[in-house]
DNA sequence: TAATAGTTGACAATATTACTAGGTTAAATC
DNA sequence: GATTTAACCTAGTAATATTGTCAACTATTA
């Protein structure tokens, strides 16, 4: 699991959809305009979002982008995992390429705290990002979708 | 908050010494060993996360660094902001450069989840990490610490 | 005091990633 | 059917991340 800042360009894409979901399609240089990220390069994000199925594309005027699914059924981690091709190499990945034990363990304690976290984000759906933050609570809980 | 590579390698390593703390410091060519990170590399993090106050360093033969706090007082969302300066320019940040207001939802909506999820590392602490490790249990659940 | 093991800092080189620029194709409207 | 709008594709460039090398400097220990 990787946060990087092409995962938030992702994230906060998908969200300016969801946000802006009439139904119709979203073209990319509305969101360019609204997100301020640059249009090629929210094409190539589009491009992996589509690969993954997360959104379905309309061409020609009018066309543009809609989610595949419904905004309460897409997570945040599914956006990121779509953009951020994370190879997750730790060296000794569950293989033997430890020289002891010890260091296999060493190896395992930051991905099982990715995968906690990985565990966090699948739990957080573009709706309710959105609905959150149509509320005037300042700070988001988990608990308290 | 970012979540990059390099914020890995440098919980990666905090939990590397944590998990050895035998009360002699951890050297650096140790923990390059251990965890397959390269030894300059980790040089460059340890400047930071010592100057951070995270760890504090001792010089000579025997030597190396230390927590400098409790395992269990390093969360770890403060050694990711130790390696990662983040500028954290979301064009619009709570100034205003927006149009209308709509905008500035929009780019609030990646600013809100960006908090719940520091939130959500501002609560694991680098022992609960290990401790939950050292059991058997394969998925870490944060209500179970 | 000489040798050793370690930190610290600077710098360069490479690899990877972020971002930009330009074109091509498809659909809709006039 | 010409024009417009948008997705789509293919590079290239800029920025970061990562590794490598070298040279002080510091404390330990023999």
């Amino acid at each position: 699991m990787k946060l990087t800042t092409k995962s938030r360009y992702a994230v906060t894409a998908m969200l300016d959809i969801a946000s802006h979901n009439t139904g119709s399609p979203i073209s990319l240089p509305e969101i360019s305009n609204r997100q301020n990220i640059s249009l090629s390069y929210l094409e190539q994000l589009f491009s992996r979002l589509k690969k993954s199925g997360l959104v379905d594309s309309i061409k020609g005027p009018g066309g543009g982008y809609v989610l595949s699914k419904d905004a309460n059924e897409i997570v945040i981690s599914e956006v990121i995992q779509a953009v951020d091709e994370d190879l997750e190499t730790t060296a000794c990945n569950g293989k033997s390429n430890c020289h002891n034990n010890h260091q296999c363990i060493s190896h395992n304690l930051w991905q099982d705290l990715g995968t906690e976290i990985n565990n966090f984000l699948s739990d957080i759906t573009l709706k309710q990002v959105i609905a959150k933050n149509n509320s005037d609570v300042k700070e988001i809980k988990l608990s308290e979708y």
